[in-house]
DNA sequence: GATAGAGCTTCCCGTGACTGGAGGGTCAAG
DNA sequence: CTTGACCCTCCAGTCACGGGAAGCTCTATC
């Protein structure tokens, strides 16, 4: 199967995959004719891999998580720390992303939005930050 | 004053106050000796961009905003809106993260993380998508 | 057989926001 | 006068691709 076929069933786009093969997390054999020939093998992985991207996981944990798949002897151990530890990375990020949510999502709030230079959104950046009342006397 | 002490009282690494002279968000005055040289203005603007950069705005928005922090003209609507547009890429990240995080969490949830192969981390990868109940027949 | 168009190949560059390192000049202390 | 801590510029790498050039191959049509 040509690489535009496998894209359309994988769902990754012909550059990834041929980056994904760069990077040796597929090796499809080659037609007389130089062009790639995707195996049944080859089209799992690659749905394998858009599962995992979709997941959050990075290349370098994706290729950890291919190694696991086609490892008969392997240990959900081993598969679980890898999630394990994408998951506390997703919830590092969503409490960074949460706390800025916050403060942005006040300072939006008391902002007026309208043709006048007072902001408050400025004020915080400029160092008006979270303690700082704005000494209006 | 010199790079290393305004990377002490910005908080922002000398190479990244280079980088940010490098693309135009600072221009300190040179020394006889070639030396960057900091003024107050300088300073105010790399605290501004520390904090701007600590709420996740990207290099474009301190760029606006600090177009908008020196233009005595401004509205507050101006800054809002870039705000706003900032706040709602925060929570098209939040939701995919928060969605990763769900899928991610039941699924490190019903696997044993034992020695065994069985793995429903795995059999999602593979296909076994949400809905595939992996027919046991 | 000729030609057009789609699809395949490799190769290189650009993205965002830095970070690391090489190679070299400058300054303050002892 | 030397040591060590600064400072300078320039180049390369990060992550996970995407865009585009230049060129080969296949298929369909005339």
């Amino acid at each position: 199967m040509n690489i535009g076929n496998a894209a359309a069933r994988s769902g990754i786009p012909p550059k990834t995959i041929r980056y994904y093969e760069d990077i040796g997390l597929v090796r499809p054999r080659r037609n007389a004719n130089g062009y790639r020939d995707f195996a049944d093998t080859d089209l799992h992985k690659l749905a394998f891999l858009a599962r995992a991207r979709s997941l959050g996981f990075t290349i370098e944990d994706c290729r950890a998580l291919l190694a696991l798949y086609e490892d008969r002897k392997r240990t959900s151990a081993d598969v679980k720390r890898v999630a394990e530890e994408h998951l506390a990375r997703i919830d590092r990020k969503l409490a960074e992303l949460e706390s800025m949510r916050h403060v942005l999502g006040r300072l939006v709030e008391r902002c007026h939005g309208d043709d006048r230079p007072e902001c408050p959104i400025i004020d915080d950046l400029a160092g008006g930050g979270p303690g700082t009342k704005k000494a209006v006397a």
